[in-house]
DNA sequence: TAGAACATCGCGATATATCGTTATCTTCAT
DNA sequence: ATGAAGATAACGATATATCGCGATGTTCTA
């Protein structure tokens, strides 16, 4: 019961991924176009968006992916002049979209963080740290680094007992 | 006068440089291509190196000084099959670059860092709050949100008062 | 010689593409 | 049902290019 490992089914956690599906790029992108022509880089800022942070797909999933589906006729790119190449959805790719079950969750939905997320803070601190880094005196970026040394020694700690 | 601040030649330090001199990119270059020729990624990760991790000028650094001097004819550029455009000296550059003083400074050494960095413990920090990000449970994540937590109001107060 | 005006450079953000590794999913034999 | 094998997708790293903002350095003027 609660003998073995406070795990459950939490070895992870109950929070989101860290990979995607397989396939979740290509439902994504039907999906986004469903709405709007997009460029390559357009989804991935949209994605990151949707997840709250949590799904930024490289350029190595979304290009590749786009090219795809571009060549098995779901959607179509169209090369502006200005290097941006900005894609449609098909008729066979509308389609495809309406076949969709409507109430089954966006890609991104299983990306949603709970709140304890440690990507803001971790944000964060390496924002001050960059402002001490830059701006801190000689003695100010020592205590600085006496701090975040004691941290990480603080995580491993963590991990290690806590 | 001297009363200002406890500054003197300190202010932000006697360490590097936050950003690069007008012309240090392209003197880069020179040097660089002065060993053997090179493509653009490839010195943006030699100066990386030899900086200790930092200047690591960023393709828009990079590329469009590549392209002025091919432009000026000191170097020259030839475009390979598999996508990397690898550079040479050209004669005008090989000159260029007998003329320079020899004892001056490489460019990448305006960056060299006493020990005093908080680039690397920072990228310590953040690759075992990863971990814990990853691996650990509901409780460890919130233990580890309160560590950092801290540990940004304790670099607040190094800027602040300390 | 100060300072203002101008030209140019450095850089983060934007934009695209491919490669090799790793993860995931399906399928097929056991 | 199970588990190994194969196919394919996701991803970080590698690679290139441009734009616009802000910093830097030079030149011109007073």
């Amino acid at each position: 019961m609660k003998g073995d490992h406070p795990h459950g089914r939490g070895g992870h956690g109950s929070r989101g991924r860290e990979r995607a599906r397989r396939g979740a790029a290509a439902e994504a992108v039907l999906l986004l176009l469903g709405e709007r022509p997009m460029h390559g880089y357009e989804m991935i800022e949209e994605l990151d968006q949707r997840s709250d942070g949590n799904w930024r797909p490289s350029p190595g999933s979304v290009y590749p992916t786009l090219r795809r589906m571009e060549g098995r006729g779901v959607i179509a790119g169209a090369e502006g002049d200005d290097g941006k190449r900005v894609y449609t959805l098909t008729d066979a790719g509308r389609e495809r979209l309406d076949q969709r079950d409507p109430d089954a969750p966006a890609p991104w939905e299983a990306f949603a963080e709970d709140g304890a997320s440690l990507r803001p803070i971790v944000h964060e601190l390496i924002a001050q740290a960059k402002q001490v880094g830059r701006f801190g005196t000689a003695q100010q970026r020592e205590k600085a680094k006496e701090i975040l040394t004691n941290a990480k020694s603080d995580l491993y700690a963590v991990m290690a007992d806590g």
